[in-house]
DNA sequence: AATGTCTGCCC
DNA sequence: ATTCTGC
DNA sequence: GCAGAATGGGCAGACATT
């Protein structure tokens, strides 16, 4: 009764999300027929995941276990697979290409969905000493009696990179469809024009406002998808999927897109987001954007929201960013200062990096939801429901304007206040809190999205990494990606220059001779304990490296030595508004 | 006990 | 995080 | 415009190794 085997996933050579939603519609429509007790699995597999986000169940397996497990279920050195994996720029193609050397009396039992999910979990649940030997002899039981193209996709999926153009968004959209196949429970009401467009819009609604696919799995089975609603809705201590925004390139921008509306203008804190769940038990829970639980990092948070509350509140789900905070002279303190802080079983006396609160949405509110509701209403219960401490909770700063010059002054007003930007948000119109959705109606701003404003530095590139897939992402067009692949083809050298500096652990698969000028753009600079440029200036051990990177545009024109000088990567840096601290200067160059 | 490697998760 | 690409 | 797949820096924590 179990007998759904793991190369349903064997898709690859289809194109097109209709194609493909068509080909996991139908594997759900099969297993709903025949299996439906394996639903759950399937579905989870199939969104390459094991749990719940909010549960914390991690495999605890990267290329490093996977090449471990590879290279003794077939009998070679982790130095060939290696090699190979380099070659193939796959480790899942690479267990394709091996066969397994385990001996076998007999052949092993077929793959099965249930068993794979069961091995994952074992997997995820070894922990302690001798561990890591343990979750390897898992990955290799399943790789020994794999066929076919299984390897492949058992490797794939322990390395969550399924790379098939299929995931979460069309497994939603597949599971709808299949809903509306096998209703047995009503038919579509009559209103609905396209039931399986809605239906897929149903299921990924309902999986933004809870993420749990063994709660939507029982409902669809019970109830059907046009009750899926009714069933399975938003539920406090479950993490609602964090509304998020698009980001525009400046200030005439956000007024050609908010022409007519009312809108408001919120510093964008530069800290962790956080989604903070009261329930009328009193218990706290504290999610990450991704919707891990953090709570257990926060204990000073928890405290603060406690304490600050007013009397008449109960319970509440408080949308906010926590960011690092130095009381003493009252000032926001850098993201890599909040990243330090320790993560696990934080007991508050502990604490070495403070935090403070900085709320801007309230999505439930004692026993009511709000997210129906438009901002300027959630705001205003924000604002009624928590009293102000500075250093500890504040309300996001905002304003609300339509005048360019305003908008760009407060825009510099929160550069200057340590934020990154601005979040600009509609107050009536498309105002509700779309969870997950990446629409249009928040959008961010800043400073390095803007055009010749923001840092931009000239780098000679000497060294690169090969890469994975057949396309790249941070700002190279494939075009150009081609043009500078060839170009610096000829330029390949095989040990690097003496006078280049770079930590120990830096390896790279080719070195270069310094030949050609690249513009990269970066939200900040940042000390680095593995980069080295500029190093001396600034910390005498440690270089400077970029924040989100990326390559503007190629500079013929210039030759490497025009390339920025440490001086003046030391000067940007130190330029920053954070980075006013006192500190000795040393030697050297780039 | 100290150091190194790997992983997950923040941005 | 940002960016690019096929649909 | 959506969905997916590439890609970046840097931190703590869990284990493994020395």
């Amino acid at each position: 009764m179990w007998k759904q085997r793991l190369n349903h996933n064997c898709h690859k050579e289809e194109s097109g999300r209709i194609v493909k939603t068509d080909i996991v519609c139908n594997l759900l429509r099969t297993v709903i027929y025949t299996t439906p007790e394996d639903l759950v699995p399937v579905v989870y597999l199939s969104a390459n995941r094991i749990a719940p986000a909010h549960e914390g169940l991690e495999l605890g397996i990267g290329d490093a276990s996977i090449i471990k497990a590879l290279a003794e279920a077939c009998g070679r050195t982790e130095q060939q697979i290696r090699i190979q994996y380099k070659e193939k720029g796959d480790l899942g193609l690479v267990a394709k290409a091996s066969r397994s050397s385990q001996s076998m009396m007999r052949k092993p039992e077929p793959l099965t969905i249930r068993k794979v999910f069961k091995t994952f979990h074992l997997i995820a649940k070894e922990s302690g000493k001798d561990s890591q030997d343990k979750k390897k002899n898992h990955i290799k039981s399943l790789l020994v009696a794999a066929t076919d193209c299984e390897p492949l996709y058992i490797i794939r999926l322990l390395q969550t990179k399924l790379r098939i153009g299929y995931a979460e968004q069309t497994l939603l959209a597949a599971l709808g469809q299949a809903a509306v196949y096998t209703e047995e429970h009503s038919k579509p009401p009559p209103e609905i024009k396209s039931p399986f467009e809605e239906a897929a819009q149903i299921v990924k609604k309902v999986y933004s406002v809870l993420p749990d696919y063994d709660k939507i799995v029982a409902a669809l089975l019970s109830d059907g998808v046009w009750e899926l609603p009714k069933k399975c809705d938003f539920t406090p201590g479950v993490p609602v999927g964090p509304m998020l925004s698009k980001a525009t390139k400046g200030v005439s921008e956000i007024l050609n897109k908010f022409q007519d509306v009312e809108f408001t203008c919120e510093y964008k804190y530069d800290g962790e987001r956080a989604q903070i769940h009261y329930l009328e038990n009193g218990s706290v829970e504290i999610y990450s954007r991704n919707a891990e639980r953090n709570t257990g990092k926060f204990p000073d948070v928890v405290a603060a929201v406690s304490r600050l509350k007013k009397t008449t509140v109960s319970s509440f789900i408080l949308d906010c960013e926590l960011v690092a905070y130095d009381r003493a002279k009252q000032r926001i303190l850098p993201f890599q200062v909040l990243s330090t802080r320790a993560r696990k079983n934080v007991s508050i006396s502990d604490i070495k990096v403070d935090v403070c609160v900085f709320a801007f949405d309230l999505l439930y509110l004692n026993g009511q939801a709000l997210l129906q509701e438009n901002l300027r209403i959630r705001r205003e219960h924000l604002y009624t429901s928590f009293e102000e401490e500075s250093g500890f909770f504040q309300f996001a700063t905002s304003t609300t304007s339509n005048d360019v010059e305003e908008i760009q002054k407060f825009l510099d007003q929160a550069i200057d206040a340590s934020c990154e930007g601005l979040i600009i948000k509609t107050l009536h119109e498309d105002a509700t809190y779309e969870p997950s959705k990446r629409s249009l109606n928040w959008l961010k701003l800043k400073k390095d999205y803007m055009e010749n404003i923001g840092d931009s530095l000239d780098l000679v590139p000497i060294g690169a990494f090969h890469g994975r897939g057949k396309r790249t992402g941070t700002g190279f067009k494939e075009e150009v990606l081609e043009e500078r692949s060839t170009s610096l083809r000829s330029k390949v050298i095989p040990k690097p220059k003496s006078y280049y500096q770079y930590g120990e652990s830096t390896n790279p698969d080719v070195w270069f001779e310094a030949s050609e000028v690249w513009e990269v753009k970066a939200a900040d600079l940042t000390i680095s304990p593995v980069y080295r440029a500029a190093v001396g200036k600034v910390d005498s051990n440690k270089g400077i490296s970029l924040r989100f990177p990326r390559l503007v545009r190629v500079r013929p024109d210039k030759a490497p030595e025009q390339a920025s000088s440490s001086e003046q990567v030391a000067e940007m840096y130190t330029a920053q508004k954070h980075n006013h601290n006192d500190k000795q200067d040393d030697d050297e160059d780039d």
